[in-house]
DNA sequence: AAACCGGGGGG
DNA sequence: CCCCCAGGTTT
């Protein structure tokens, strides 16, 4: 007698937010949207949505782009594969599937950038498959639900919750179903102050039985935060001179500054600078911390002169418009604007 | 199974 | 300051 499915839906039907995504059955701005909202809040990722379906309003416009047109969209919004990705991903539906969205479960995983759950919120949202959606507000709706302490970051973990989900799933109304289901993780049963004495599930709800919804979902792993220390080399001259970063580590394929990275804090930045040709003036124009979830970047940013044959090997632009930047270079600049 | 991949905002 | 978010790919 479990009213799961009903006591979430209902509570959806009265207390959804409004969302431009919600509107539409297209399975591209579906994707579109849930690729933009992968370990993104909604208020985060609107304005790129709204961005990429004006750009784009079409899967070939977006297919018909450049990599770096797609990036420098993103830019800003992190975690850049998924950029690249929907950009390899709508190559695919264009060129595999003849510009048509595919229409069942395995096709749509197999997009570039598309794994277990974005596959279910499309199956479902566009063409009511019966695939429920496990993502984090899911598994913390049901670990809590369930009382279960199974670590969520293990393969057990994610079957069990998968098994939870398909038992629970109301098949007919798949689409309010998992909807529901997510936005209860974001609207009532929330990491730090849950909304219990508002829940509907509040008299079926376990953890809440026992008081352990604070306790739950449980991680088994911990995430090792490793220090990092980059010196951008700031040309003085007209425009900027910048290079291409590799395909591989953070921010592949983006631009940046001529990098120095130095091992320890204290490295002396003139001598390194040195041997790759440029001269430092002065102290840090800025400095900063850059965190991400993995790393924390030291970033100082040095003015520098140089020969024309070291700049040679650089690429000069006037502005910066066309080129994709991460965050931490973008905010430089317009502390830089401000000073001027 | 573990490593890797950004940036922001809530509390 | 810490936590974690509408995850997926690579190794």
């Amino acid at each position: 007698m479990s009213d799961f499915g009903r006591q979430i839906i209902d509570w959806y039907k009265e207390n959804k937010r409004v969302l431009p995504w919600r509107s539409t059955q297209e399975p591209y701005r579906i994707w579109l949207s849930e690729i933009i909202l992968q370990q993104t809040r909604v208020a985060q990722g609107l304005s790129y949505y709204e961005r990429f379906v004006k750009e784009f309003p079409q899967v070939e416009d977006l297919a018909n782009a450049s990599e770096q047109e797609v990036l420098k969209l993103w830019q800003g919004l992190g975690y850049y594969s998924r950029a690249r990705n929907l950009h390899f991903a709508a190559k695919q539906v264009v060129e595999d599937f003849g510009g048509v969205f595919p229409r069942d479960y395995k096709s749509i995983k197999s997009l570039k950038g598309v794994g277990d759950y974005t596959a279910a919120a499309i199956a479902s949202f566009a063409f009511h498959l019966p695939h429920p959606v496990v993502d984090g507000n899911v598994y913390r709706l049901l670990s809590r639900y369930f009382n279960d302490d199974t670590p969520i970051d293990t393969t057990q973990g994610k079957k069990q919750f998968q098994a939870y989900a398909d038992e629970l799933m109301l098949t007919d109304e798949i689409a309010d179903f998992n909807q529901a289901m997510m936005e209860m993780g974001a609207i009532v049963c929330t990491p730090k102050n849950p909304s219990c004495e508002t829940c509907p599930l509040q008299n079926s709800c376990s953890a809440l039985k026992e008081g352990s919804q604070l306790e739950l979902p449980i991680k088994a792993k911990k995430v090792k935060v490793q220090d990092r220390f980059l010196h951008y080399i700031v040309v003085d001259a007209n425009g900027y001179y910048l290079q291409q970063r590799d395909d591989k580590g953070i921010w592949r394929n983006m631009f940046e500054f001529p990098l120095i990275e130095s091992q320890k804090e204290e490295e002396d930045i003139s001598v390194l600078a040195k041997k790759e040709g440029f001269e430092i003036l002065g102290s840090p124009l800025y400095e900063t911390k850059h965190i991400l979830s993995h790393q924390k970047l030291h970033v100082k940013f040095w003015k520098a002169k140089a020969d024309e044959a070291v700049l040679e090997k650089y690429i000069q632009v006037d502005h910066l418009e066309d080129h994709a930047i991460p965050r931490v270079i973008d905010r430089f600049l317009e502390e830089m604007m401000e000073k001027v």
